[in-house]
Order: structure tokens, then C-alpha cells, then sequence
DNA sequence: TTTATACTATACTTGAATAGTATACTTTGG
DNA sequence: CCAAAGTATACTATTCAAGTATAGTATAAA
């Protein structure tokens, strides 16, 4: 039970996007150098938290990428859905016909595993890029 | 971010054998059968659970599994660390040297995150065979 | 003591997902 | 109009998940 790489990477652009004066904007090749992160893999990276609406793109001559929002607003949760979608821990409570009990709504282990995926959901909601950036 | 589809399975066995009188051995087939498992996937999963101490195996005719411990004595926790190891939310946990940062220690992400994969454990070790046995 | 049963060990296979790359295109400031 | 920067989509290589196969070992019972 693992994050993927992109969700790592995009941590840390919206770290590092964090860490800027408020509106700053700048390169996607700057972010990548910056954040060890491969430039073309980083684009693909940023379309995504710009779809998700956590920051906003400027094309052309000087365009680049900037928050969309205050760090304050922006959570881990956010970033995790931007990229991966939403934390499902176990198949079965994504797709209750692939539950080989057909059962899902009274197995004991799917609702204990729902609670835990609630925490994990919980957790991630309570980390905001402000705090982040400033500890 | 999900559990495999192995945990799912070991999850349902170990019901399985929770819901049966203390020491009762039954076959992997059976097992299977009723829990709609592929039957080689199952006998290899119970192999994990064996070496982990959490189910007991019997060679030969009549042969068969059964818990090695009360379910009051198994958690979620121990068997998801059976089947796919201890629960590393993010690489960098595991192997510092792959962080692209090179300071997992001082990035307050992965701080973050090593927060929310305690809170993932705890939250595992709930979850004892007894209690999911009996709800 | 042979045989059928049931688990063990290891290796193989297939398909999907991850991680990353490439090509062609669009927008925009100077 | 052209160079810079993002967009869209498709491709590729590697790894991993999920499942299968083959050969072997232990044991109860005939």
C-alpha cells in the first residue's frame, strides 16, 4: 500500500510553488531542475493539479504555473485526488460486483476497511501546504 | 493507493477460520471453494499466513489448515504485514537514498506522511478476527 | 509398504499499471 | 512572425500483480 512517484513529485511542486510570493509565477523547467523531478514528466504532473484546480497555468512568452488558491486551502488530500483519485484501500468498496463475497455491505472486513479508509482520508485533510512550508 | 488483492483474500480466509471451533483443521480447498479463491493463489497465500505464525499447516491425509492463535490474537495489522509486508505509505520511507530531495529527515512532507502511516497501523491493529468474526 | 491426499518450493506466464518519453500542436509576448 | 511555454495524445519500457504449473515431501490408511 504505497503512494505512486507522481504523487511524490507533486508534493513537491506544490511545496515549492508554496514557498513563493503569493501569484508568482514560473516554469515548469525551473520546478523540475529544481525539485529533481523529469521536465516532461513534471508537464503531465502540473496538467493534473491544474484540472484539480490547485494551480493555475499561463501560456506563451514568461507563462508558467502559479497556485490557484492560498497554500492554506490546498491539502495533501487534494493533491493525492489530483493525481491518483480518490484513496480506495481495498477494490471491493470501489466495485462491489468484484467482491468475490458478493456481499460487501455486511462483510465485517469491508466495513472495518471503509473506517480505515476514512482515517487515511481524515489524516490527509488535515495537512495544508501553509503549515507544510513553514515546518 | 489499495491493498492487493492477495490481502483481501488472506482477510477472508482468516474469517473463515476465526468463524470455525479452536484447532479445527480444514482443507485449502475447502477454503477456496467457499471463499471463492483461486485454489493455487490460496494454498500460496496461506503460506504467507503460515510463516508469519498465524495459521498452522498439516501435511497428509487429513491434513489441512487452522489458526495457529486465538482471533482475539490476530489483527488486520498482522495480516496485511503477511501478505505484502509493513505498510510503507511513500518510497522515500523505506529508501531515503531514492528521495530526489536527499532529506527525507529535515522535508516536512515526508514527515507528514510518516504521520499518516503511523495513524494507517494503529488503525489496523483495531481490527482483531474475533471482533470481525462476531459483527 | 504402497497409495492417495494434502501441503511445500520454486519457477513461470500474462496482463495491467507505473514511470517516463516523443511528436505535434496551441497560445502569447515582444 | 517567431521563440517560449503550456497542451494533447500517443507511445514505450519496465515492473508488479495475479494467477498457473511442475515437481517434490509428509502422512494416514489400506
Amino acid at each position: 500500500m504505497r503512494l505512486n512517484q507522481a504523487t511524490d513529485y507533486a508534493f513537491r511542486a506544490v511545496l515549492h510553488l508554496s514557498r513563493l510570493p503569493r501569484g508568482k509565477v514560473v516554469e515548469a523547467r525551473l520546478i523540475a531542475e529544481e525539485e529533481h523531478i523529469p521536465m516532461r514528466f513534471m508537464l503531465k504532473i502540473l496538467r493534473l493539479l491544474s484540472r484539480a484546480g490547485i494551480v493555475e497555468s499561463y501560456r506563451g512568452v514568461g507563462g508558467g504555473y502559479a497556485l490557484a488558491k492560498s497554500p492554506a486551502e490546498i491539502t495533501m488530500k487534494d493533491v493525492v485526488e489530483a493525481v491518483e483519485g480518490p484513496v480506495h484501500i481495498n477494490r471491493c468498496l470501489i466495485a462491489p460486483e468484484e467482491c468475490n463475497k458478493r456481499n460487501t455491505a455486511k462483510c465485517s472486513v469491508h466495513k472495518a476497511l471503509y473506517s480505515i479508509q476514512q482515517a487515511i482520508n481524515d489524516k490527509l485533510k488535515e495537512y495544508d501546504f501553509e503549515t507544510l512550508s513553514k515546518s
